[in-house]
RNA sequence: GCGCCCAUAGCUCAGCUGGAUAGAGCAACGGACUUCUAAUCCGUAGGUCGCAGGUUCGAAUCCUGCUGGGCGUACCA
């Protein structure tokens, strides 16, 4: 049952006789959850603007719905206060008698959805030839999340992996095997040989783009310097609009020096540890071309060549074990993991068709779609003949809608695409898919401790699985700890410690991630995300274990307790409130879905757990004043720790019988 | 230059489509374990919601300008 929704069903006739259906949708709208716990449950908007509208005292127009709505089996107060605020208490009975529904109800109260669409779910998509490290893993879980929480609302959805696995990366790992392979470090560990030599093939590379850079980068520094000192020797004009304008542009013009200097630094920065280290430099000078070179591997790959073909596919599957042992202790799963290869043969018959449209034409050598909107084009074929990665895609929507007739597909990539996706959509509805709803779920930047964009500095990048052992060891420590000072003293043997420290690290860092507004930046940090106190996942995870922990000292059987048709009565405060939250776990869900936020969900179970926390301190279940209290209390920590795991189960987070 | 995004407590962040006195967590301070797990709870303190205008009965939220930051911007993905 949701709450909200009913509440919008019963004032929806009447507030049909006072204005047009459009209006009231609006109206409606404005029916939301109380602002603060005086205001009651529910709070209602709407006469202002509506007296507003009608020339009436909002007060009155409140006091005219009110009369004339039914509420008394739902609400046991209806208020008009302040300029016409309608605030609505749900009345006791009510909302025992929902969650009595609830607590037998294996959905704990969400009903599914009514036309159910089928969705696509394109998240995670990493680059097979590189280790993931920290920055891939916001996709991943808010894609995964998101998958979870639309299929349990009753939606189909396909998740896929659109791996990288055919780009650039490729040519350059090709490249580093052909020239510099330690073949007995291959033999031994296939996937950390193939990742150095990607690294060591992307050094070579920066070094001579910075070394060839260093002279131009030069002559701008001095152009840059002279539009300085001839900005300085600008006289004032008396005028002040027109002095304060030659001031921003001195101080521009002085920043962009500084700029450009900053660059210069980090260029000879680059070029300095090449060449400082003998082996390096010396595999540097004999290697001048290899950015060209490194391309040329890929275009032989695409193109077929027969050695790389055959290494392409040595190499693949090892990457893509690499990067599954992950997914698999993340407990992350697809439905399809189409890479960028499986597009690789429609990708002419993509540009063709654009062409016989008209929508695709030539321009410097290259093909290019030009829309109104942008001031570059959308270029699905170099002047090389190589397709790009928008060719790529528009071969995936094409794919998809055949394969699947999606209603809607949602890619969870980062902000920095988004240009990307607004042309990709435009093309694509223009093209071969007019109707489906396309979005671009995006996510803000992973910065560092000090503010600045998280980069992978070559050679020493934050892995993603040593991210993950690091979680799990602290929270071991932290199991351990806690364990130890525990009054009757340990509970817990080794095994078992392991097995928590393992769902709580594993949580702590998905959690994190999910609890953060998707569009904020993100700072990482160990410690934040390792903390284990606050909002976090451990809180909720230890909400879960300690209704488990009642159920364990009062021996309590479960499947006997649900079984039995006690009613859940609601005679202390805390009581009521922790009800009353859960019942608004499908307005979360809601909320999700709306606008693809799992933070919503980890807002709600956060208050969920709070209000339980507040239950537990101020309730006594095994000690309660007499049977009938205590039944009751029994199943409502069982309905919470139901839908505390339920929640959590949809952010890809587990939960553990004891702490 | 053009385009997109952001600015909320000391720190990290919520704030849904405009609603009443702007909220959490961390850090700080003061209380609560003979008790169903103190990984907890209760309380105190902490704010010019970047600045200036505008729209509105009502603005952190919408509009305009400014300041400061991030990102993108023709053949990487």
């Amino acid at each position: 049952m949701n709450i909200l929704a009913e509440l919008k069903n019963r004032f929806h006739e009447v507030l049909m006789s006072f204005s047009g259906n459009t209006e009231v949708q609006h109206l409606l709208d404005m029916i939301k959850p109380a602002q603060d716990a005086r205001f009651g449950d529910y709070q209602a908007n709407f006469a202002m603007p509506l007296g507003k509208q009608m020339g009436k005292a909002p007060r009155d127009v409140a006091a005219e719905i009110l009369e004339n709505l039914q509420l008394d089996d739902i609400c046991s107060q209806a208020e008009i206060a302040g300029p016409g605020f309608i605030n609505l208490t749900i009345c006791q009975d009510w909302i025992s008698s929902q969650v009595n529904e609830a607590a037998v109800d294996p959905r704990v109260g969400v009903s599914t959805v009514e036309g159910a669409q089928t969705y696509i779910l394109d998240y995670s998509s990493p680059n097979v030839a590189k280790p993931m490290h920290v920055g891939h893993i916001r996709s991943t879980v808010i894609g995964d999340s998101l998958a979870r929480t639309l299929r349990f609302l009753g939606h189909q959805v396909i998740a896929d992996n659109h791996l990288g696995d055919w780009g650039t990366q490729f040519g350059m790992i090709i490249y580093g095997f052909k020239n510099f392979v330690d073949q007995a470090a291959y033999e031994q560990h296939e996937v950390q040989e193939l990742s150095r030599l990607y690294r060591l093939v992307n050094r070579l590379i920066d070094y001579w783009k910075s070394k060839n850079r260093l002279m131009s980068q030069q002559d701008e520094i001095d152009r840059r310097a002279g539009e300085v000192e001839r900005l300085e020797q600008v006289e004032p004009t008396g005028d002040k609009k027109e002095d304060k304008k030659q001031a921003k542009a001195l101080s521009r013009a002085k920043d962009q020096l500084g700029q450009a200097r900053k660059t210069l630094a980090s260029l000879m920065d680059t070029v300095a540890a090449v060449e400082e280290d003998e082996q390096l430099n010396s595999l540097a000078q004999q290697h001048p071309d290899i950015a060209r070179s490194a391309l040329l591997e890929t275009a032989q790959l695409h193109e077929g060549d027969e050695t790389n073909r055959k290494l392409w596919e040595e190499f693949l599957p090892k990457c893509r074990e690499d990067i599954q042992r992950v997914y698999s202790r993340l407990h992350i799963e697809f439905d399809v993991e189409y890479g960028e290869s499986f597009y690789h043969e429609m990708l002419p018959g993509v540009v063709d068709g654009l062409q016989q449209l008209g929508l695709a034409s030539e321009s410097e050598g290259a093909q290019c779609i030009f829309l109104d909107e942008f001031d570059t084009p959308m270029i699905i074929q170099k002047s090389d003949g190589a397709y790009l990665y928008a060719t790529t895609d528009l071969a995936t929507i094409e794919y998809r809608m055949k394969q699947w007739n999606a209603d809607e597909i949602l890619y969870v990539v980062d902000h920095r695409q988004s240009e990307h996706f607004q042309k990709l959509f435009a093309v694509a509805n223009a093209w071969n898919a007019p109707d489906v709803k396309m979005h671009h779920i995006s996510f803000g930047t992973v910065l560092d401790e000090t503010g600045r964009p998280y980069k992978t500095r070559s050679g020493d990048a934050v892995g993603l699985e040593g991210l993950l052992d690091e979680a799990v060891r602290k929270a071991l420590e932290v199991v351990s700890a806690n364990d130890d000072n525990k009054p009757g003293g340990p509970e817990l043997d080794d095994p078992t410690r392991q097995h928590i420290a393992d769902v709580i690290g594993h949580g702590a860092i998905k959690y994190a991630d999910l609890s953060h507004n998707r569009t904020s930046d993100y700072v990482f940090s160990y410690d934040k995300m390792m903390a284990l106190e606050g909002n976090t996942a451990t809180y909720m995870q230890y909400s879960y274990a300690r209704v488990q922990s009642i159920f364990r000292k009062g021996d309590v059987d479960i499947s006997a307790l649900r079984a039995n048709d006690q009613d859940i009565v609601l005679g202390h405060k805390a009581e009521r409130a922790l009800a009353m939250m859960i019942l608004r776990y499908s307005e979360a869900l809601e909320n999700v879905v709306d606008d693809y936020r799992p933070n919503q969900l980890t807002n709600y179970l956060f208050d969920l757990a709070k209000r339980f926390s507040s239950f537990f301190e101020q309730c006594p279940v095994l000690k309660a004043e007499d049977e009938l209290v205590k039944q009751s209390r029994l199943r409502l920590c069982d309905l919470t720790g139901r839908v505390i795991a339920h929640g959590l189960s949809l952010l890809g987070i587990r939960v553990v019988d004891q702490m």
